[in-house]
DNA sequence: AACGCAACTGAGACTTAGTGTCAAAAGAAT
DNA sequence: ATTCTTTTGACACTAAGTCTCAGTTGCGTT
């Protein structure tokens, strides 16, 4: 890896450091990204170079290529939810010190800095899409299938519930949430058959 | 209702109208908010007063009030699941002739411009917040729990995938598809335990 | 009918995100 | 050392969004 790799890696990680920091004391809307270039120390032209908007800095690595690493170590015919359920936990728990680190300031920052909430929950909701174009082939279907479309949509389901119990402060590690939501599911869809009360309303 | 009020409201359907008719010919980017304040003959700053940003003026009217009305006219002890399913349903099926004509131009404009597909799926997934608001106190729950956020988390992910097939061109209608996915709900969770093939991976 | 109040509107200045261009600087290769 | 390529910074430009202020218009009062 010659000087050149290194000194973009640094660069990269410097901005998004910088940029973290700023978020977190100052504000997401009132940091402009010109005191982000401005704190790592290179031009504004530079941060767009590495970010395409303020709010990649803020996001996600992507996890993809991991998970299907994960998923074709599966033994052939695990059920699809167990399935699922171990992906999201092995891939999401084999993220090295840094990557974890870096999950870390970003959910303090989710926590404090409710515009990061939103932008999380937002452009981090990986679409349906995304989650049908692996159950499917897995389970030998095609994507479009309205049972793979509503599988996928139901797990996307389970992980907002999960970021929605980080959010309030309710749970500590994401991954274990996560994980936790997805083994309710294991028994079936919560409360369906629970009768509602309409009268039971709060002002 | 004074005369001010009816200008308002028209004010308001104009620059909706223009805007989406702005967009459908144009596309989203290369229209702007002066052309659209200009459609409608209005000021630039009259727009952002209507609307708080660009995005918004895409956006659904708001049918909580709606919902909230279907939900109280249900007979108590209707099982959660039929109960959102009936909510979502009526409340989405009475809307006026007006809005179910905007709609109609908003899921257009949401399959040709890719733009706006991707606004919808963002702002309008409404958070799972909002429905464990509504479930939590149907139930008789903290809208906290987890069962009645990984609950509501489901019915968002119906919303999902409803939304996907509609955008893939797969489903004309977007009520009937949603209810349709909500009736699969019924019998639990599709595919769950479907065996998994790791190799039928395609590349 | 005229008055004053409050809400609505338009004009325009200003900040910031994001794009595009071009020339200078710095690493890599010969 | 020289050439080539990548990275960077300076700068100009467009458009979104905010803010202020002055002018207008509907509305209730006297």
């Amino acid at each position: 890896m010659g000087l050149r790799e290194r000194k973009k890696e640094r660069t990269r990680a410097e901005l998004q450091r910088h940029a973290l920091r700023l978020f977190r004391d100052h504000g997401y809307a009132e940091t402009t990204v010109d005191d982000i270039a401005a704190a790592a120390e290179v031009s504004r032209s530079t941060f767009f170079r590495y970010f395409p908007t303020k709010e990649d800095v803020v996001l996600f690595d992507d996890v993809d290529p991991v998970m299907e690493r994960v998923m074709h170590g599966l033994p052939d015919g695990t059920p699809l939810l167990a399935a699922v359920r171990t992906v999201l936990r092995e891939s999401f728990g084999s993220l090295d010190d840094e990557a974890r680190a870096l999950e870390e300031v970003r959910m303090e920052l989710a926590r404090s800095v409710p515009q990061i909430a939103a932008i999380l929950r937002e452009r981090n909701a990986f679409a349906v899409e995304q989650v049908a174009g692996m159950v499917g082939p897995a389970t030998g279907r095609d994507p479009a299938d309205p049972e793979v479309l509503l599988f996928s949509g139901i797990v996307l389901g389970a992980r907002h519930a999960a970021r929605a119990r980080v959010e309030a402060g309710r749970a500590a590690s994401y991954v274990d949430e996560l994980d936790a939501m997805l083994g309710r599911l294991g028994a079936g869809i919560p409360l369906a058959d629970e009768p509602v009360r309409a009268r039971a309303q709060s002002p």
